[in-house]
DNA sequence: CGTTGGCTTGAGAGGGCTCAAGGCCAGTGG
DNA sequence: CCACTGGCCTTGAGCCCTCTCAAGCCAACG
């Protein structure tokens, strides 16, 4: 059950098989259900979750209602509100399961100690955060470019999840509409 | 010169004065003129910089030769390009000072071998590293709305920095074209 | 089999872009 | 001291990409 999360680990940081042991301990193990949610706006987000299996959702609901996805998790991603986590405020995001999924789970706040316990923890922290920092960068740039160069920019780097997520979720992580990116994929 | 940077880390942990010496004797000085690069496209980034005084812009220059502006940079802000320091491939990004400027900055293995031997600093890092995603995630958000919402959303954040940029630097910010922010804001 | 969710296609409208011209101001050199 | 130049802001006209609204289709499922 840990093999992906600590095989991720260790691309990173070297821990030994006590600190392994010592990690994996404040671990929660959970299943989920398609369209169940592990957060919900307004909600305080008290875990980060790490996907061993399935896939899940982080979106935003705006005034008029519309679904905005910030990101999807598949296996081998960690999902969760840092916003909310960081400053202890109610989220503005839903994260919901695309699939019957499994997750595990850390408490903020036993993660925090776990820092002090084993500082390379947070080294791998700092720097998967720093990936995601930099994947963001690159959204910023393609949501100023074209539906049909955004939808190739992500074929090239998530295609093969393309089959597991409906279009219109697609559409909605590239900021366009579902009819446009129809089209765009039917290149009519 | 240090009062501005070790106050901003107290925000986050707290250093003893021998730690904050430790750290600052591993920064270097520079004063910047207007226009003057530390960066361009293609050399590795290999330093992390503190601005303590003026501002600066990290640009990408599309294939059409347009500039897109990820971010600015205002005292009391960090600005270098984590890419290419996390995977020491040569930058895409420019960063240049937008006015007579001065920063501190730091050698990014200096930088790794300092979080070893203080955790605190890496956890300084870990931190602000998650508060810069944050605000890229609103970003993100707000690049789905139209031009009026994206400038008063920046306004509302930035608007006491926007006298010192010139208006089409902060439309290559927004995404958004000279013409139409000037419209916007003219409200025509 | 009716219902629901997702994909497809069409027609019209609109926000923002492009291209173009003109104005203002500060810095520079004759 | 003043004309010239470059950087920046402003305004107009036309066009295009994408959105909206509307239908219709198909497959899965209870």
């Amino acid at each position: 059950m840990y093999a992906l999360i600590l095989e991720n680990i260790s691309r990173y940081v070297t821990l030994d098989p006590q600190e392994q042991a010592h990690f994996t301990a404040a671990l929660q193990h959970k299943t989920l259900r398609r369209k169940e949610f592990i957060l919900q706006e307004g909600e305080l987000c008290r875990y980060d979750h790490f996907v061993i299996k399935g896939s899940l959702r982080q979106y935003e609901i705006d005034e008029e209602g519309r679904e905005h996805i910030m990101q999807f998790a598949f296996e081998d991603w960690w999902i969760g509100d840092w916003y909310s986590m960081l400053t202890g405020t109610p989220s503005v995001y839903n994260i919901d399961a695309l699939e019957d999924s499994e997750v595990l789970l850390i408490d903020k706040n036993r993660l925090e100690e776990l820092f002090l316990e084993i500082p390379k923890l947070e080294r791998y922290f700092r720097i998967i955060m720093q990936h995601a920092f930099v994947a963001q960068q690159r959204r910023i740039l393609f949501l100023q470019k074209p539906a049909e160069e955004r939808y190739a920019d992500f074929y090239s780097r998530y295609g093969h999840f393309e089959q597991r997520v409906p279009q219109q979720q697609i559409a909605s992580y590239l900021g366009i509409t579902r009819e446009t990116l129809n089209r765009v994929k039917n290149k009519q």
